[in-house]
RNA sequence: GGCCUCGUGGCGGAGUGGUGACGCAGCGGACUGCAAAUCCGCGUACCCCGGUUCAAUUCCGGGCGAGGCCUCCA
């Protein structure tokens, strides 16, 4: 199986071929853990996820290393503990642990490695060191600079060149730079705020050096895939690239992926326009987890996708259809048959998750004229399989079409029982009556030969 | 201003130099006491204008429109 990937440096879609297969290496910027994530955070390690599944697939399970960091130092995690009066390791410790609550929600896997930013400060060190020595980095009083001037190869991801750079796009606190470019990579200590001990003076890291130092210490460069969010491309991820190649002397990642932006309406979902919405908020809506994620993975992964009511119910119908499939075929004994290859072809294909769906359909619909058991088995086997690595249809089919009802299931399962007497005994009003209730509460009865059974209504 | 995406049927959304993916909605049929679910069938969609070509929605150029980045941002 070839998988084909976007390569961001080269604008194209080129074969993936890992340095080594036995050791698949990958790594996605995670969350800044100063608050909860929004839904649109949840796109990277969604789609990174299914990146994860295929390459655990293909190479197996043992051969992928796939890190994803929290960064637990930051002035927005500084600003958030100042203000709610808390030390720093309430917030990022609570945060972080929402955000592992939310991702698995979503049917995420636990990345191999979860490196947290300051559990990694040695390693940034050194590296700024080297900068330092090999001269591409100064010190001056606000903190030590990386030179954008000693970097010819500066402005290789983002295709920007420094020339074209806005002038005035200056950093509060950082007059003392010497090209309105260059970017902090150690920002001096001031009072009150984490510190830690360095030959260049006492401070704490910047950004960007967080990721190039995790990605050292985690999995050594070079790695062979490094995702995140579009909107990383620049500066964050052209920064990284610098501060590691020119520590290094050689190349960071191979392959650079960018998943696009979820709109809310057309418009960019970001904290700082206040059009956000929160998986936590969804979920508690009622909504599932598996919902949410399918509707992140309607869209191809680079294509911008917008996020509304009509969608979410166009996912639950989605997995409905499906799961309808995966309770007909309940009680079916399950086979060893592998997802087909149209399906992993689909993802391999640079994830084109809209086109894996399709041949989920197309299963779910081989699911529902199975007659014979050697195909209902092989069916369930293969949707299964299939959807496995999709990340879905992984809980009780029963449990996905009643799990809203709670407590009432058992009511509704004596109306259901009430309304097969009366239809037995040919009371075809009083039957008409008990769906119409049951209707009223959001059930829908579906009859067949060997009985009646009821779900939730799409 | 610079850089980068994208414009497909009522809606969502793939893809392709030449027989209209897939789903939702809608219509017809089968099934059903009636329904629902399911199955079968039904759609003359590719922003505009040029160019290349036997053939363009697909490639090239221009235009118009939408969005993103250039400052923290998934």
């Amino acid at each position: 199986m070839k998988i084909q990937l976007t390569n961001t440096l080269t604008r194209r879609k080129e074969p993936f071929e890992p340095a080594d297969p036995s050791r698949v290496t990958m790594y996605v910027c995670g969350p800044t853990v100063y608050n909860y994530a929004h839904i649109g955070n949840m796109r990277p390690p969604v789609v990174f996820d299914v990146l994860f599944r295929l390459l655990r697939h293909v190479y197996g399970e043992s051969a992928v290393l796939y890190a994803r960091n929290y960064t637990d130092i930051d002035d927005r995690i500084i600003k958030a503990a100042i203000e709610g009066n808390k030390p720093i390791g309430a917030i990022t410790g609570a945060f972080e642990q929402a955000y592992e609550h939310d991702t698995s929600a979503l049917g995420v896997l636990q990345p191999t490695l979860r490196p947290r930013a300051t559990e990694h400060v040695r390693g940034m060190i050194a590296l700024i060191e080297k900068l330092i020595t090999e001269g591409a980095a100064y010190k001056v009083e606000t903190g030590v600079y990386f030179s954008v001037a000693a970097d010819a190869d500066y402005g290789k991801l983002s295709g920007r060149a420094q020339e074209d750079q806005q002038a005035g796009a200056r950093v509060e606190g950082e007059d003392d730079k010497r090209h309105p470019s260059d970017f902090a990579l150690w920002k001096t200590a001031k009072p009150g705020e984490p510190q830690w001990e360095a030959s260049f003076g006492s401070g704490r890291p910047g950004w960007h050096i967080e990721c190039s130092a995790m990605i050292e210490a985690e999995l050594g460069s070079p790695i062979d895939i490094h995702g995140g969010g579009i909107d990383l491309i620049f500066p964050h991820h052209e920064n990284e690239i610098a501060q590691s190649e020119s520590a290094h002397g050689h190349e960071l990642a191979r392959v650079w992926m960018h998943n696009g932006f979820l709109t809310m309406d057309t418009t960019k979902m970001s904290k700082s326009l206040g059009n956000v919405i929160t998986p936590r908020e969804l979920l508690e809506q009622g909504w599932q987890g598996e919902t949410l994620r399918w509707g992140l993975l309607s869209a191809h992964y680079k294509a911008p996708l917008d996020w509304n009511q009509d969608m979410m119910r166009s996912a639950q119908t989605s997995l409905d259809r499906l799961y309808g499939a995966a309770l007909r075929l309940k009680d079916v004994e399950a086979v060893d048959f592998e997802a087909p290859k149209a399906f992993i072809e689909a993802l391999a294909d640079d994830l084109n998750t809209p086109l894996a769906i399709a041949e989920l359909y197309a299963l779910a619909t081989a699911a529902n004229i199975a007659k014979k058991p050697v195909e209902m088995a092989k069916a369930k086997a293969e949707l299964l399989a299939a959807a496995k690595l999709f990340g879905v249809l992984q809980s009780d089919p029963e449990h996905w079409f009643r799990a809203s009802f709670g407590e009432a299931a058992a009511e509704i399962d004596a109306l259901v029982a009430q309304r097969v007497a009366a239809r037995a005994a040919k009371d075809f009003a009083l039957s008409d009556k008990l769906r119409d209730d049951l209707a009223a509460r959001g059930v829908e009865v579906m009859d067949s030969a060997g009985g009646s059974t009821w779900r939730r209504r799409g």
